[in-house]
DNA sequence: CGTGATATATTGCTTGCCGATACATCGGAA
DNA sequence: TTCCGATGTATCGGCAAGCAATATATCACG
């Protein structure tokens, strides 16, 4: 494959690279948190908010958020205490430092990915009729 | 799950939902569609393209590009022609119709939720240390 | 007392990327 | 001449992951 390309003198600013598979599971486990980074939470409500700030648009279905954050527990990004209260059962989550570092990195990870991928669409916009 | 939110005045400004699974794939046809966009080329010259355009942040593999042009060829969203001159056997690929309605659609659609992406990321950015 | 919201969890189906592999042609270097 | 890398298309199998379905349980309200 080609490496070089037209932009040479851009081409050590960025040596990020779009992994497709790893994309959407970086966007829910951003999506996560970014939910967290101000209070610790427990999965239902994590759910809910991401739903309301989003308007809708990012929604976690229970099979899907459930297994993310069992998984990013087991990766230390999220650490979870049942809580001890009465009333039902919940496992609240909160940002652990690895968390809170991976939340900036990937941030600005993703945030240039998603600039590249916004010049694209503007030159896409210009279709010809 | 709660279908509110906070922002209900704008709730109905889109009624676009994030599929994660069908995100990665819509990503990788979206870069197909866009380098169609002014003229046809074939596979490889599509990879290519897309490459340098991004500065080699999105890249095809063999493995994935040929079957996401099969696979946007059975839906319609682009024709292939076998080239008729000599020296390699290539196959041109050109949007239809179609495709060039799903180029501008998707590309509202998918600008859309990049932007509620960067919103969040923003958010996000402002993490406490 | 029943329904719907809250709350967590697992299983299995399906989808899709991608590494590996295969096959073929062409130009240039050794 | 021979070999190698780039060009060019294609398929298969492994693996990851979302998500519908399903199960279980508590609580508030009518």
């Amino acid at each position: 494959m080609l490496r070089a390309g037209i932009f040479l003198r851009d081409i050590h600013m960025t040596d990020q690279e779009f992994d497709a598979q790893g994309f959407a599971r970086g966007i829910h486990e951003l999506l996560v948190l970014a939910a967290l980074r101000e209070s610790p939470r427990h999965g239902y409500q994590i759910a809910l908010d991401v739903e309301a700030h989003s308007n809708g648009v990012f929604r976690f279905r229970h099979g899907t958020l459930y297994p993310i954050l069992h998984r990013m527990e087991g990766n230390g990004l999220i650490q979870g205490r049942w809580s001890s209260g009465k009333g039902r059962r919940k496992k609240v989550y909160s940002l652990t430092d690895v968390g809170r570092r991976h939340l900036s990195g990937e941030a600005d990870r993703v945030q240039e990915i998603l600039g590249g991928l916004m010049r694209m669409l503007r030159r896409a916009r210009e279709v010809p009729a």
